[in-house]
DNA sequence: CCGTTGCGTTAGTCCGACTAACGGGATACG
DNA sequence: CGTATCCCGTTAGTCGGACTAACGCAACGG
């Protein structure tokens, strides 16, 4: 099968993590996750952005703007962080924070120009990031990854 | 301008993440393993365990005793949780805890029989949850998943 | 008019990964 | 022999991410 799970196997150099840890699917996913985040993080950093940023520019890119509290809603982030973000993508002013005409308790979130170059850059940037992470894998693979693990995502969103 | 004149696309209910965001694998990973992390803590909690107890027994178990920062290196504990772990498992009488003869400044860890019998039983309990957090995928396909993942994690562990 | 609901915000918890520093014992080397 | 260096166990503390609690305020709905 896999590999040798049979019982006198020699693994001096081997001497390493156990095989019951090594390949449960959950420690797999954490690991990688890890580095994943690690390199996506790093190369985000490198341009001065955060992971956040492409998500929230991409969500008003994509389905125009909308209440800190919808835009929470679409990207996953907390609303209790979204302030925190919204002010750095402010500073940047890669997007403009004004107050709702039809519903005043709300702020209204655009992206401008910049937050719509700044998108774009971005989204090279992640491609070349993505390439890193996905590199030992050819591109049939790579799309057998991703849709394997949308299957399980998804799964485990609507069993929520 | 609000929500309802949407020209053509028929997304209500689907207006949600922006699909650039996420089919990135790397968002894919974080979130999926998120959910994996939950579904093992909370499983491990509920027979009152944490998966570094798992880590260390499994590995007290197949490459037999070790000092603190040897485990350490196995599992992948940080060498400063070390502590708290074997604290936990000393506690419950999983492990115990010597001076090592041979060198006065480390301890010596041993699986007890207890912890021998632990480790089936978590075994056994992660299986479950495996089978859970696997649940969408068919016997090929999880395969298939464990193995794009050790290989993807594999690259990148050589490569740091 | 009042109760409920949603929004923006602040503060703070919890957890995991990781760093810094330290004393003491072990080893290597001059 | 002494000393420099390394390793080990330990404590304390940082950092980032997910998440909760609570509040004030505005709006909507009966």
């Amino acid at each position: 099968m896999s590999r040798a799970d049979a019982v006198d196997v020699p693994d001096d150099g081997a001497r390493r993590t156990p095989d019951r840890l090594r390949r449960r699917a959950s420690r797999l996913l954490s690991q990688l996750t890890m580095r994943s985040d690690r390199l996506v993080n790093e190369g985000l950093a490198r341009v001065d952005a955060r992971k956040w940023h492409y998500a929230v520019l991409a969500s008003l890119q994509e389905h125009g703007p909308g209440s800190q509290a919808e835009l929470s809603r679409r990207s996953g982030i907390y609303r209790s962080d979204m302030v925190g973000v919204l002010n750095e993508l402010a500073e940047r002013d890669l997007v403009e924070r004004g107050p709702d005409p039809e519903d005043r308790r709300r702020n209204v979130i655009t992206i401008s120009d910049r937050g719509r170059r700044r998108l774009r850059r971005l989204d090279k940037v992640l491609d070349d990031l993505h390439d890193e992470l996905l590199a030992p894998l050819s591109p049939a693979e790579r799309d057998q990854f991703v849709q394997l693990t949308t299957r399980l995502l998804d799964h485990h969103t609507r069993t929520s």
